[in-house]
DNA sequence: CCGATCGCTTACAATTTTGTAAGTTCATGG
DNA sequence: CCATGAACTTACAAAATTGTAAGCGATCGG
């Protein structure tokens, strides 16, 4: 899916590992990934119940975005044991440890977010 | 340079209007923006001194980084009166004020970013 | 005056992200 | 058994970001 051998790579990679800040902020960076955390911040969710509460996600984008949040072990994936094809998502403990940031970056954008066409 | 009639302009501005956090995390996103940002809270300077302390950035890219970051109001593009054509950039009060969002952002990654080739 | 440097811009290409549409598999519910 | 829904996947396309290479008009230093 990425070419580890392009420059963006490589330049993402040391931009990394210099800078925390930077590596957060790819954690974080993704369409969807906030509003996900957000959700799942409610509460353990299941696939169709996150796509009928974010009716401009496609089925493909919830896909990825979760399966990256999983990758970045913000969220656990549980199928039930019982039945399965039936799974919810949860917050991780590294997952609610974002709750801060989540939390500064929103009350920074509650200050400076003036919608022009209010 | 962006369509606004696509469904992916679309979905960012909506998503915008509804969440505060992405608003922020939207105009911190950008590969380059988040190293100026700490570069320029250092102090002022010029576009070949930002060049030559982050080598990897191409001056292309720095070019248009920089032209993002003064639209969305956080620094400020101070041209010499004096010599024309000899200007520096500033951080604006804005700008200023993501110090805390920049701080949070560092001090998670410094708790998780951990470089699994150290 | 002349070459070097500064602060860009342009044209182009590669890479990455996001969206569209449809199909697949498995498990209920009736 | 059959239609339905859940949770995806696949193939494809559009859009957005980033990178490569070169050029261009000041201005500076000598």
């Amino acid at each position: 899916m990425r070419k580890t051998t392009s420059t963006n790579y490589l330049n993402a990679q040391t931009l990394h590992g210099l800078c925390d800040a930077a590596y957060t902020l790819s954690i974080l960076s993704g369409r969807w990934k906030l509003t996900l955390l957000v959700k799942l911040g409610e509460g353990n969710k299941r696939f169709s119940e996150l796509k009928a509460q974010i009716p401009m996600i496609t089925e493909r984008v919830l896909a990825l975005q979760l399966k990256e949040l999983e990758k970045s072990g913000l969220l656990i994936k549980k199928e039930s044991v019982i039945k399965s094809k039936v799974c919810s998502y949860e917050l991780s403990p590294l997952g609610k440890s974002l709750d801060q940031v989540i939390q500064s970056l929103s009350d920074w954008g509650i200050a400076n977010n003036l919608q022009p066409e209010l």
